[in-house]
DNA sequence: TCGATATTTCTATACTTATCGAATCATCGG
DNA sequence: CCGATGATTCGATAAGTATAGAAATATCGA
């Protein structure tokens, strides 16, 4: 991953809205969640989320398809391994930046996201 | 670490010059560098550097001493993991977003920073 | 085809960030 | 104490970002 793209994503995810998106993306899992659902959990307008949602999207953070109606955006769990990475490598001297807590949250991937 | 914080530390290493800047301090370890060198190594002009610090430190992602005249800037390890902490567990599904490459960057620590 | 629904694009506005010269502050050597 | 050095703060300006209503686009059901 280059420094270019890195920023980005670091730039997409440092916001209020688009972190909190992103956290309910990867909680969704690889079904996703439609746009509007999104924008109703976080109590956003509509443009609002599409302008942000156009942003981690923008980073390479997020995919998006359409069904039916709906758009569902789901958390591209690559994009975010390969930021991880990048930090990981640049941005963490010896060992010491390797977080000692494994990942405890689990993903349903079983819910209503479409409208 | 909170939510908030988590988006300044974000928000800081989302600019080229800083996360360069980042990159420079963890490469250069605990003793840290001088503003002045930072500025010279990056080509940017005194103030400039001083911005950028600034807003790294905000974020609590270096810390600073002065050592005579100069200020010595240092790459904060533990924030920078915490802050890895907080991603690996709330924006990384399941193990997918684990970097399977281990970090190899080493750290000099011997080097003449202070003018 | 028409109306309803889901989302994006457009437009305007407010806010925040980046840049960098000039002025200011702090420290040192003599 | 004074000049020189290293760094920050000030001030002005340019550029980018966030917000949200209104208009436009796409899809569906009847």
């Amino acid at each position: 991953m280059q420094a270019d793209l890195v920023i980005r994503a670091l730039g997409a995810l440092a916001q209020e809205h688009r972190l909190a998106t992103f956290r309910l993306l990867v909680q969704a899992g690889t079904e996703g969640m439609a746009a509007g659902v999104l924008a109703e959990r976080l109590g956003l307008p509509a443009s609002s989320m599409s302008f942000h949602l156009a942003q981690l999207s923008n980073a390479g953070l997020v995919t998006q398809r359409r069904q039916s109606r709906s758009i569902i955006y789901a958390a591209d769990y690559a994009a975010m391994g390969a930021l991880m990475g990048y930090l990981t490598e640049n941005c963490c001297g010896g060992a010491s930046c390797a977080p000692a807590t494994a990942p405890t949250t689990e993903r349903p991937n079983t819910e209503r996201n479409v409208a």
